[in-house]
DNA sequence: CATGTGCCTG
DNA sequence: CAGGCACATG
């Protein structure tokens, strides 16, 4: 019928049989499509998830992760694409980028006016779009109809969409049913979205779009002077790079005045006395931190607003706004973006030039603080876990200590709360750095000199003040320093705590009144909002369906999906903290066993290459495991946001598009139950809604490999960094070493110029293959050259990859068969009941098989597809499908649309050192 | 024909 | 895991 599945089914089937007979082999799917799974998978659910989604706006803004596939059935007219996509790229390629920019500009002056809470939400999504731009192209030949970007523009349709009517938003799309319904649903799935057929209305949604798409890649330009580097690094650069320029010239000029006092000083330090310096100092630092606070409120404020009006307002987000509230808002939000693509501004060494001292004492703020956030809102923590990884001078030990993965966090808070943290860590480290730079004046002015220049530049914003109290610390700071000389710790010290507490405090009252709004929002929008953190979860694997979706035609567009009530809900995960076990162990034991694997392989047609982890045996490892699994009290906590990056299409796209990640501080997972071991029942009274959990990255174990992460994606980097503080956010470029200013390369380099060295898979290879089994079941072999970089494929590497693949399937299958039978026969009657635990032998068994050394905690996700096969087969056997020749055909479908996008990190060239 | 996928077997 | 085969799709 409708897909193609039906017809091998059908007609076809009958010879197929017959033929099979030959071997008698039931064949539950030799054949089967391509990426029919995928393809599948794509198209039904994604809709599904999107309207799952509250709204839409909520979920995706929030959870920052970028959606792209997700056009409502409803929506994403291809018109609207291709208008976005024609532009973006005409635009770009034409040098048009002028009037892009202008564009942008403005609209982004508007949004950051009025709505400052959008844009940080947005910028987030933005990155990932502006990404996705940059990239795609190539791969993504396939969708003729549209070559470039589908991606990001639905999101912001869908947000756009979800602002206008936050209620319609199910209205329009489909009702989504729960993705539980739609794995099991036979497959009847509706996917005509991308067949662009339904969208055809200009409408205003389509300029907002377009507003807010080129403000987004604004923001996320200017926010990340780092090069929009895609891994892939296609062919589209970021095209606002003027506009980034513009804007930070503009800004710098603008703040000139303000921040005046302070550029001329570190100019011309040399000549001032030091004494005036200080006074000129003292004062602007005492307005900047005054200004910083205002804008607190401001942002607060409107955020406030923005809320109310979600619903309703369609037209407030182009709102033209003074020129200097936009700087204002520039400078809090992006602090570190001034630096531009474009390059005019020099690189930041400002912040990186803080001595250590600061930087501890940053630290110490920081931890501080977030303990105390910690208590005062619970649930907001986890946006700081993400965050927190990604400062590189931060010790790791200390201040990862992951909240508890139970809390929920808010994602408006969370985004609140981050952008807090921006600002008050660049404040801090201005206020440092005016402290020392005085220091530095005092004793030797040249030094001051240099760098305060750049400073300027970077971060023409000028410091608000924090609160006249810490005004007041730094100036008797200052005073002492002046006079004393050296800053003592004591004052470092008193200063960091009155921050501490001026922004706790201040905080606390953002975040509170923040996910009061968000709470209250959130039962505005319905019943969607039931589960929006759950939904959000979904989303982003919808979006990557849909993302796939649009790249292959449907054959034939299917009806929408509709919900099935009850008929298979899945209760609530009870993933959670049961990661535990799996998780902790860090140790990556060293194995070489690389020994010979890298042998050059002799062009002899049939020879195997094994690449065979033989390093430990099962036996070894299952009686490891059976010792106990030792976790380290951190990786406990599953959840931790570490962001994931997120490559938005894992399989059937090839795309290289690093962009995709949101980071997503905010992981809806819900509270998880903890099963026991084995298959656990859980109580039928569980809360039905079965959410997959989010994709978090899982948390590696080892910070290099977060490091590792970062050098090789920009994007992640990039994300994560526009959290931090400009300081943070320079530093790490630095330790990069990656030129901010540059641009993609024109070259396709997969990864940071990470070039292919070798056409032979290693057992480092398989190792790495077999972690990203947890991403990916049924990985393109596009998207497996994208996770291999180094790799330089050929027809019999990558058919050694894929193979690969086929046998981490085939035992995975082979392992859920078994546990669901083992399942039946404990008398196990529901499906629901069933559940994998960490600690599960199943899941133990897993591990075992593809993550022996516990190089990676497990994503969550995975568990979650486990569990869903655990119990499609568990249904099929009770069923008694398992008579019929392709019984496991239906269940492979399902399984494979639950598939992941893997994480960037695999694709950094250290990521297989790490798996030493 | 190239690719992809599954099943079996070694 | 890898070989091979059968089969599917473009």
């Amino acid at each position: 019928m409708s897909s193609e599945e039906e017809a091998d089914s059908h007609a076809p089937y009958s010879d197929k049989l017959l033929r099979k007979q030959k071997r008698a082999r039931q064949r539950v799917d030799a054949g089967e499509p391509r990426n029919s799974y995928s393809t599948l998978a794509t198209n039904g659910i994604a809709p599904a998830r999107a309207a799952l989604m509250s709204g839409g706006l909520y979920s995706a803004i929030f959870e920052g992760r970028q959606h792209f596939g997700l056009f409502g059935p409803g929506y994403a007219p291809a018109e609207m694409l291709n208008e976005l996509l024609g532009r973006t790229t005409k635009q770009d390629d034409n040098g048009d980028e002028a009037n892009g920019g202008v564009i942008a500009h403005r609209v982004l002056r508007d949004i950051l006016q009025s709505r400052n809470k959008e844009l940080l939400l947005s910028s987030d999504n933005n990155n990932v779009l502006a990404n996705n731009n940059n990239d795609e192209p190539k791969t993504e030949k396939r969708s003729p109809e549209r070559p470039c970007s589908h991606d990001s523009r639905p999101d912001l349709d869908n947000a756009l969409l979800s602002l206008e009517n936050p209620g319609n938003s199910h209205a329009s799309p489909p009702p989504a049913p729960p993705s539980s319904e739609n794995l099991i649903a036979p497959k009847p799935e509706p996917e005509d979205r991308d067949s662009d057929a339904q969208r055809s209305s200009p409408r205003p949604l389509d300029v907002k779009r377009a507003r807010v798409e080129n403000i987004v890649s604004t923001m996320r330009s200017s926010p990340a002077p780092q090069q929009p580097q895609v891994n892939g690094c296609k062919k589209r650069k970021l095209y606002h790079p003027q506009q980034h320029d513009g804007a930070a010239e503009r800004y710098g000029t603008s703040h000139s005045s303000s921040t005046h006092t302070v550029s001329d000083d570190s100019e011309d330090d040399g000549e001032r006395p030091p004494i005036q310096q200080k006074l000129v100092e003292k004062n602007a630092l005492k307005s900047q931190l005054r200004t910083l606070q205002e804008q607190l409120a401001e942002m607060h404020e409107k955020y406030v607003q923005l809320c109310n009006r979600v619903g309703k307002e369609s037209e407030t987000v182009d709102n033209d706004g003074a020129s200097s509230d936009v700087e204002q808002i520039e400078e809090s939000i992006p602090k570190s973006e001034p630096a531009s693509p474009a390059k005019e501004l020099p690189p930041p060494l400002t912040n990186t030039a803080t001595p250590k001292m600061f930087s501890q004492v940053m630290n110490q703020m920081m931890t501080a603080k977030m303990h105390a956030q910690a208590v005062g809102h619970p649930h907001l923590q986890p946006g700081f876990n993400g965050t927190l990884p990604m400062m590189p001078h931060l010790p790791p030990t200390d201040h990862m200590h992951p909240p508890h993965p139970q809390i929920h966090l808010n994602s408006a808070a969370a985004m609140y709360l981050n952008v807090s943290q921006k600002l008050f860590l660049e404040q801090e480290a201005r206020i440092k750095e005016a402290a020392e730079q005085q220091q530095n004046n005092q004793q030797i002015r040249p030094q001051s000199n240099q760098h305060s220049p750049q400073q300027r530049q970077l971060g023409p914003t000028p410091k608000p003040p924090l609160s006249s109290e810490l005004a007041e610390r730094l100036d008797a700071l200052r005073v002492n320093t002046g006079s004393v000389g050296p800053i003592s710790g004591a004052d470092l010290e008193g200063l960091a705590d009155v921050l501490k507490n001026e922004i706790t405090a201040s905080l606390a009252t953002l975040i509170d009144s923040i996910v009061t709004r968000f709470v209250h929002q959130r039962r505005v929008l319905g019943k969607q909002s039931e589960a929006a953190s759950a939904a959000a979860d979904k989303l982003n694997k919808d979006l990557m369906r849909a993302a796939r979706l649009i790249d292959r035609k449907s054959p034939t567009p299917k009806p929408p999906e509709r919900q099935m009530p009850g008929m298979f809900q899945t209760p609530p995960k009870p993933f959670g903290p049961l990661y535990g076990p799996m998780n902790g162990q860090f140790e990556r034991e060293l194995n070489p066993e690389q020994s010979e694997a890298i042998s050059l392989v002799v062009p002899s047609r049939k020879k195997r290459h094994k690449v065979t982890d033989t390093r430990i045996t099962p036996r070894t490892v299952s009686r490891i495991l059976g010792e106990g699994v030792r976790q380290s009290p951190e990786s406990k906590f599953p959840e931790s946001p570490s962001p994931r990056p997120y490559t938005g299409l894992p399989t059937a796209v090839a795309i290289p598009n690093p962009s995709l990640h949101e980071s997503q501080v905010f992981s809806p997972y819900s509270p998880f139950f903890g099963a026991g071991g084995g298959l656990a029942r859980s109580p039928p009274a569980a809360p039905e809604r079965e959410s997959p959990p989010l994709p978090h990255a899982p948390v590696l174990h080892h910070s290099e490999l977060l490091m590792s992460a970062h050098h090789s994606s920009p994007d992640y980097l990039r994300q994560h960094a526009r959290m931090h503080a400009s300081a943070l956010h320079q530093s790490q470029m630095m330790m990069d070493g990656q030129d901010p200013h540059s641009d993609c390369n024109s070259t396709d380099l997969p990864y940071d110029g990470v070039q292919p060295t070798s056409s032979t898979l290693t057992p480092m290879h398989l190792r790495k293959a077999k972690l990203m089994f947890f991403w990916v079941r049924y990985p393109s072999s596009a998207v497996l050259k994208m996770y291999f970089p180094d790799i330089k494929f050929n027809k019999n590497n990558t058919a050694q990859l894929v193979k690969w693949f086929s046998n981490f399937r085939e035992f995975y299958y082979i392992q859920m068969e078994k546990y669901a039978r083992q399942a039946i026969s404990e008398g196990l009657k529901a499906a629901e009941d069933l559940h994998v635990a960490g600690d599960s032998e199943l899941y133990r068994v897993l591990n075992l098989h593809y993550n022996r050394n516990n190089h990676i905690e497990v994503p969550s996700n995975f568990r979650y597809v486990v569990e869903q096969t655990l119990r499609e087969f568990f249904r099929a056997i009770q069923g008694g499908k398992d008579a019929e020749q392709s019984w496991k055909k239906s269940i492979y479908k399902v399984i494979s649309r639950l598939d992941d996008p893997v994480p960037e990190y695999f694709k950094s060239p250290n990521f297989l050192e790490q798996l030493e």
